[in-house]
DNA sequence: GCACCTCGAGTTCC
DNA sequence: CTCGAGGTGC
């Protein structure tokens, strides 16, 4: 049933009257009805909105209450990155920020600064598509975050629909989600009452709220949202300063800070910074300093950034809280890749929000700069507001018998003799595999989120499993049983003298262990790129597995490729090449990366295709050219421009525009040729590549047995005909050969394919007698890149 | 050869 | 987050 005309006035009416008594509570902190007559009003826009699910919008106050959860939070990308702020915690450093300011601008007048407090919460990123609230995500690494709109959608502060006018169609609201001071102390005690765990200080409640799943939890949790600036959209804006900006988010019904202000020059930033701070234990809401950012917003645009900051802004931190401990122990850790890391255990001190009881002491030489010892009473902060360091010691208080700690020359776990390389800062236990520590960390790097993201497989169950032999390598755990699960937790909890109540009472709990094995077996199909990186080979992060995988393509041609050929990939030098080329030496590394991949234990990329490595094995420079990926350079230009050009000449003298479009080379093929030369680094790559092209080729492995098997054109025979259009007949030849395919000198029925070009004579019409296939030059190209369905 | 940037590795707490 | 090391451009 369509809803009458009437219901969907009052519903639009009850919106907007629930808005704005929404904002006249949360916003402007001045409640304009009894909270019973809201509740009368919401509940009957609930009816109508039940009653005619057509009338349901999204920036619908019902829609504040939460959804269903969600499995996972979706990756968003961010218009325009949201960067971070350089800090300053001195005024020797505020003064030099305003100098850099006045020399950027080349001026000597002084500048007038927006400064406002900054927030101690986490900085969202709010869509609003026609002044509709469409979508909000976390700031993530600044240029992805995590979608989080249905979280974000009960945040009653949040306006679901700009208020006024004069929004652009799309505009980005930036700000900080944060929880009062008040309201976290509320929630704290709600959540000691239902025995649930309390949070740390403001910060982690805010961020454990919003991260919710299940956005109905983070609907009954007390957050707020404070506006400070604008991303994609702002420069559609009439507004000509950041003040005016603010006002403007007020105006469209965001809460901003009461708080800013616009003064002069390092005299007027430092004033500031001396007022809030004498502010700050009042204000209902934490901060860790104050925001200066020069006001004009055309002269912001002319300072410009660098790198990952604004130059036209900066942060003025408060400095860090710290606080006295005592040093209990000096523990030695090992890492995975044998670095020795001394740990200070302290007794417990709860510092800038939480209680701390560890802190690195990084290595050897920072160790004996600070001179830490057991028993000595030590100063503590959170570097950063999120690291413990220990920044001194107190030297008065250092009993007389204190000892200097010295670095075991064997290593903890396995007895190993440590080494440290000269100009290294880290010493490493020698022991390799077989120390026990390098194995339990070898298999969590492994488990872990960014690689094979095994579920469930955490450091407990990871300790058990090496200490009770159940896993020697990696691949053993594909091979883990239910039973050996059983029996290991059996194991443990006898050794820990702890017998679970459900054990005692004749049950065994299963589930957790099902689970772990579900978790094992899901992970057998990694990209290329995970399962390179969850090898642990030193040197080779995410972005280097990448790398690896989108040029070598297969986990073959990475094991086999000889450091000359590694070295010649981007971002690859000589260092990072032979550590890989050494890994794949090792005979226990070979034997590792075998049993992971045989049959019986199954672990296989997912995307083993190598698009890049297939044609530079097998061709010359056109293949070159559009492995190379130069966009819009597709195969076919890629050989009419090897026609023209090589790749010496064209690291050596770049694009020459009229020689290339006289050859027939399009317009834009040649600006994104010349845009891709521009780019960082690929100038030099392509130079490496030039250069070194015949000992590539000749050192890039043969086509393996299995990979012919897979090969694009395995066991067709072919039959060329007439003239091609790019390709010579040889080259033609030489690549169907090279995809696995045959080439016969005439047709018969057991030809799969003819291919015609110009001029094509009787072979043509045998072919077309027979019912033979025939394909022209472009069909054959895509055959070969994509292989017969 | 130096300056700059990016990536890897280690670490903490919730 | 921070440090150090490696890679690359100038």
């Amino acid at each position: 049933m369509a809803a009458p005309a009437v219901a969907a006035e009052r519903a639009a009416e009850l919106r907007a009257e629930l808005e704005r008594h929404n904002r006249a509570y949360y916003v402007l902190d001045a409640p304009s009805i009894p909270d019973a007559e809201y509740d009368k009003l919401f509940r009957e826009l609930q009816r109508l909105e039940s009653d005619y699910p057509e009338l349901l919008t999204a920036d619908s106050p019902t829609q504040r209450v939460g959804g269903a959860p969600l499995k996972e939070f979706p990756p968003r990308r961010h218009g325009v990155p949201m960067l971070s702020l350089n800090n300053a915690f001195e005024a020797a450093e505020v003064e030099a920020f305003d100098k850099r300011v006045r020399d950027g601008l080349e001026t000597i007048a002084a500048i007038d600064y927006a400064v406002e407090p900054k927030f101690d919460g986490l900085a969202i990123s709010l869509t609003y598509e026609n002044g509709v609230f469409t979508c909000g995500a976390t700031r993530g690494d600044g240029v992805t975050g995590e979608e989080v709109t249905p979280n974000l959608r009960t945040l009653r502060c949040i306006p679901l629909r700009l208020q006024g006018e004069g929004w652009p169609a799309l505009i980005e609201i930036r700000g900080e989600v944060l929880m009062f001071k008040a309201d976290f102390a509320e929630l704290n005690a709600r959540q000691r009452e239902r025995g649930d765990k309390e949070f740390a200080n403001p910060r982690n409640a805010a961020a454990g709220s919003l991260r919710q799943l299940d956005s109905k939890i983070t609907a009954s949790r007390p957050l707020s949202f404070l506006a400070y600036g604008v991303g994609a959209g702002g420069d559609a804006l009439a507004v000509k300063t950041h003040s005016e900006l603010m006002d403007q988010l007020a105006a469209w019904g965001f809460p901003v800070a009461v708080e800013r202000a616009v003064v002069t020059g390092s005299h007027g930033q430092l004033e500031f910074f001396a007022k809030i701070g004498m502010l700050r234990p009042n204000l209902p809401y934490d901060i860790d300093g104050v925001v200066y950012k020069v006001n004009r917003l055309d002269w912001q645009a002319r300072l410009g950034f660098v790198s990952r900051a604004p130059r036209f802004a900066i942060a003025h931190k408060f400095p860090a809280e710290e606080a006295l401990t005592v040093v209990e122990a000096i523990d030695i850790q090992v890492g995975r890749t044998g670095a020795l890391t001394p740990v200070a255990r302290l007794a417990p001190v709860f510092v800038g929000g939480v209680t701390v009881t560890n802190a690195t002491l990084h290595n050897d030489d920072e160790l004996r700069r600070k001179d830490v010892r057991v028993g000595d009473t030590v100063i503590v902060r959170r570097a950063g507001d999120v690291i413990p360091e220990v920044v001194a010691v107190v030297a008065e208080r250092r009993s007389a018998t204190a000892q200097p700690f010295v670095m075991p020359d064997a290593c903890p776990v396995c007895g190993a003799h440590v080494v440290r390389e000269p100009g290294e800062a880290v010493t490493r236990c020698s022991g390799g595999f077989s120390c026990r520590a390098q194995r339990i960390q070898a298999i969590l790097h492994f488990a872990g989120r960014r690689m094979m993201d095994i579920e469930g497989l955490g450091e407990r169950y990871v300790e058990r499993l090496v200490e009770f032999d159940y896993v020697h390598g990696v691949a053993d755990l594909y091979r883990l049983t239910l039973a050996d699960l059983l029996e290991m937790k059996l194991r443990a909890d006898e050794r820990d003298g702890c017998v679970p109540e459900t054990v005692k009472a004749g049950q065994v709990p299963t589930r957790w262990a099902e689970n772990l094995l579900d978790g094992i077996a899901a992970s057998r199909r990694p990209s290329l790129a995970r399962l390179l990186f969850a090898l642990g080979i030193r040197h080779v992060g995410e972005s280097t597995a990448k790398t690896l995988a989108d040029w070598l393509g297969s986990i073959e041609r990475v094991r086999r490729a000889p450091a000359s050929l590694l070295a010649v990939l981007p971002d690859i030098g000589a260092t990072v090449a032979l550590a890989i080329a050494d890994f794949f030496a090792e005979e226990r590394n070979v034997q590792a990366v075998d049993d992971l991949l045989s049959p019986e234990v199954g672990v296989a990329p997912a995307d083993e295709h190598a698009p890049r490595a297939e044609l530079a094995e097998r061709l010359g420079w056109s293949e070159l050219y559009a492995v190379l990926g130069v966009p819009r350079l597709t195969p076919v230009r890629a050989r009419q421009l090897a026609a023209v050009i090589d790749g010496a000449t064209l690291a050596a003298q770049g694009v020459n525009g009229a020689a290339l479009s006289g050859a027939g080379i399009p317009g834009e093929v040649i600006t994104a040729l010349a845009d891709w030369l521009q780019m960082r680094g690929n100038r030099g790559l392509l130079a490496a590549v030039a250069t070194r092209r015949d000992e590539l080729l000749a050192a890039l492995p043969a086509v393996t047995a299995q990979d012919a098997t897979v090969a694009a054109l395995a066991g067709k025979t072919f039959v060329l005909t007439g003239t091609l259009p790019t390709l010579k007949r040889d080259d033609a030849k030489a690549m169907i050969e090279a995809a696995g395919g045959k080439v016969a000198g005439s047709v018969s029925k057991k030809t799969d394919f003819v291919v015609a070009g110009e001029e094509a004579g009787s072979k043509l019409e045998k072919a077309l007698e027979l019912g033979v296939a025939v394909i022209d030059e472009a069909e054959l190209l895509k055959l070969l890149e994509k292989g017969v369905q």
